[in-house]
DNA sequence: CTGCAAATGAAAGACGTCTATCAGAAATCA
DNA sequence: TGATTTCTGATAGACGTCTTTCATTTGCAG
C-alpha cells in the first residue's frame, strides 16, 4: 500500500519541475507543447489525482452555489427550498454556502436578470428550472464562460446550453399514472379524465402522452383534455362543470398543479357513490393531506430530496473538475395513504 | 466575511497554548478539568468547527468502511453488493476505501467471528445486516470500543448495540402491499394471500401484521398463511398446492424472498381468467423480469441504493466525529412496470 | 522543603497544493 | 550575433491540523 502519487511524483516522472507541472494543471503562465504533452503523459501513467483536501486548504476554499428557483403560487417550489435549507451539505467536507434566489416563474427576463447578477458574484456553480427565451441563453452563456457549472434542476433546456440536468423523465411519469390506473380498474371498463396545466407546458405534454401511450392498448377511454393552467380557481370550476356533464368519469390524472381546487371538487362529490381513481402530482401539504383523507388515492412525486442531494453532489463535483458521472434520471416515486414518509412511528427505537 | 476560526484562535480565546487545546480537541495526554473547561467554552463561544480537509490532510488519512453482507442464496443481498461496488464515494472528497465481507447468512457466529476479524485492522467504521445471537454483541462491543463505528443496515439491531439503523419500516411496506392490493380490488370482494419465509423472522412478521392491519377494516379476507422458507422450491410446491385448493385467491403478497418460484407457478396459470394481483419484495433481476413480462403487478423495493449512500454519508459523517443527524427510516419504494429505472431512454438526451 | 507526577507551553516538521517571485535557459527574431 | 521573447527551474511561504519532543511550571504528598 504505496502513498497516492503527488504533484512531486508527476513532476520528477515528468522530468519536468513543479512548477511546469503546476503551469499544467492549472493552466497558468505559457508551457511549451513538449513539456504540457509528458506532464499528461506523467499525469495518466501515475494515475494522479489530485488531492482536494489539500488543494481545498490551499486555497481556503468556499463552496458557493446557487439555487434559483421559480417565485410564486407554486406550493411544490417552496417545498424545494424547505429542502434546500435543510440540506446538509454533501456530508462531511463543509465549506459549501448555499444561496437560494427566488424569481418570478415563467417570466425568462426576470431568469436573465438573476443569472447576469450572479455572474458578477464569483460562483462556483448555479442550479436552476429550465426555461428558454429572452436572454436566457446569453446569460447562461456568460456564466459558463467565466467558469460557472449551471446544472438544469426539474425541468431540462437543450442539452449543449446546461452541464447537466437532473430531473425525472416526464413520459415516465405519465406512463406510470396510467398503469397505476389500469391496475385500479382491474380489468373493468373506465373512462380517464386529463388534467394538465398547460398544453405548451412541455413537461404536462410529454406526461399527458405517457399517459395515453400506457391506456391505449387498454379498455380505458380518455375524456376530452382540461387545461386548468395550474391555478387552483380554474381547475375547481372545469372539473366541477365535466364531472357534471360527464359521469362517466372513473379515473382523473392531473398532470400539472392548482390540484388544491381539484381536491375541494372531490371532497364535495356526494357519498353514495365511488368516487373516480385520481393521480396526482407533487407530495406537497395538500397533496399529502388529501391522501390522507382518502379523498385520493396515489401521489406521483418526482423527490425534490433525491433531485437536490444529486445536484449538489454534482455542482461539488463539477466545482472540483472532477470527471462528471452519468447520472441517471430520476425514477418518480409513488405514494399512497400507506407509505407516506414520516407519519408512523417506527416499529422499534429510532435512528438515534 | 472573515475567516473561521482556528485551533490557534481557540487558544488564544481560551487562554492556553495551542497544544492543550490539542489535547482537549483529541483527548490525549492530562489535561487540568479547569483548561478543558475553558477551552470548550472558546470552542463554542467562537462556534470552531474543525477543518476536516486539513485534518486530513495532516493525518494523510484514508477512510476505511467495511460491510459485512450475507452470502447465501439471496439474490437481494447480491444486488446490494453490486450498489456498492459501484457506489461513487460521497461525491468530492474521494480517499474513502470500502471494502465487502461476504458471511454466512443467519450464522451469527460466522458474523461474530468475520467482526472480531475486522477488529483486528484498523477500520472507520462497520456496516452489517443485524442479527442477534452468539457472540454477536460481544464482537460488536469490542469493535465500538475500539473508536469503529457500527451500523445496522435492512435489519434492526437493539438500540444500544448500534450506533444508528439506516433501513425501512417494515410495518410500512407491509401496510403499503395492503393498500395496494385494496386499490387493485377497487371495491370488489377479495382474498388474500399471504406468503412469508418463515414467522420467527421478524422482518417478515412485521410485514405481515401491516398487511393485516391494512386489510382488516375493508371486505377482503385473509387466507391462510404460506410459509415458503425463503426458498423458491419450497414456495413453488405450496403455492401450487394452495391456488389449486383455494380458487377464490384474488392477490398474493409475498413478504420474503424465494419469489423466482412464485413466478413460475403464475407463468404456468390458464391464461383464460384472471391472474391474481400479486405484490412482491425487492427489485432483483427475476421480479424486474416478472414485472416487464406482467406476470405479477407490483414490486415493493426497500430501495438500497439509498441504503447505502445514506449509509456512507453517516460512516463518514461518524469518523468525522461530527454529531449524527437524525436520519428518518427509508420510505419503501413502489414499482410498477412503467416506473422500472433504467427501462426507457429519456425524452430527450441523456444527463452528459 | 524536597521530590515526583501531573499539567502546560513552545516549537518544529509533516501533509499536498496553491501562489508568487526571480533568475536562468532555450527558442525566436532581427 | 545580439536582443528579445518564451519557457523553465528553484524556492519559499501560506493553508489548518496532526504529532512529537523537550523544557518548564504547577500541584500535591511525604
Amino acid at each position: 500500500m504505496k502513498r497516492a502519487p503527488t504533484l512531486v511524483d508527476v513532476a520528477s516522472q515528468a522530468g519536468v519541475s513543479y512548477a511546469t507541472v503546476d503551469r499544467v494543471i492549472n493552466g497558468r503562465g505559457a508551457v511549451a507543447e513538449k513539456s504540457r504533452a509528458s506532464v499528461l503523459k506523467a499525469v495518466a501513467d501515475l494515475g494522479y489525482v489530485r488531492n482536494v483536501a489539500a488543494a481545498n486548504l490551499a486555497q481556503r476554499r468556499i463552496y458557493r452555489f446557487c439555487f434559483v428557483i421559480p417565485e410564486g403560487t407554486n406550493t411544490f417550489f417552496d417545498r424545494v427550498c424547505t429542502i434546500l435549507r435543510n440540506a446538509h451539505p454533501p456530508a462531511g467536507t463543509d465549506r459549501v454556502q448555499i444561496a437560494i434566489e427566488r424569481v418570478a416563474a415563467f417570466d425568462p427576463a426576470a431568469l436573465a436578470h438573476c443569472l447576469t447578477k450572479l455572474a458578477q458574484i464569483d460562483m462556483d456553480g448555479v442550479a436552476l428550472v429550465g426555461i428558454s427565451g429572452a436572454g436566457v441563453d446569453n446569460a447562461i452563456a456568460a456564466l459558463r464562460a467565466k467558469g460557472v457549472a449551471v446544472l438544469a434542476m426539474i425541468s431540462d433546456m437543450p442539452a449543449p446550453q446546461r452541464d447537466a440536468y437532473i430531473g425525472i423523465d416526464n413520459a415516465t411519469a405519465g406512463r406510470t399514472a396510467g398503469g397505476l390506473i389500469v391496475l385500479a380498474h382491474g380489468g373493468r371498463a373506465g373512462r380517464v379524465l386529463p388534467i394538465i396545466g398547460a398544453i405548451t407546458a412541455r413537461d404536462h405534454a410529454e406526461r399527458l402522452a405517457g399517459l395515453r401511450e400506457t391506456l391505449a392498448p387498454t379498455t380505458l377511454t380518455t375524456a376530452p383534455l382540461v387545461e386548468g393552467r395550474d391555478r387552483h380557481d380554474v381547475v375547481e370550476a372545469r372539473l366541477r362543470a365535466v364531472l357534471a356533464a360527464d359521469p362517466q368519469i372513473t379515473a382523473i390524472y392531473s398532470a400539472g398543479a392548482g390540484n388544491a381546487g381539484l381536491i375541494r371538487v372531490i371532497a364535495a362529490l356526494p357519498a353514495d357513490r365511488p368516487r373516480p381513481v385520481i393521480v396526482l402530482h407533487e407530495l406537497v401539504a395538500h397533496n399529502r393531506a388529501a391522501l390522507e383523507a382518502g379523498l385520493i388515492d396515489i401521489v406521483i412525486d418526482q423527490r425534490p430530496e433525491e433531485e437536490i442531494t444529486r445536484t449538489l453532489a454534482l455542482l461539488r463535483s463539477l466545482a472540483d473538475r472532477h470527471p462528471l458521472p452519468d447520472a441517471p434520471l430520476i425514477v418518480p416515486a409513488i405514494y399512497i395513504r400507506e407509505n407516506l414518509p414520516g407519519t408512523r412511528a417506527p416499529s422499534e427505537g429510532p435512528a438515534t
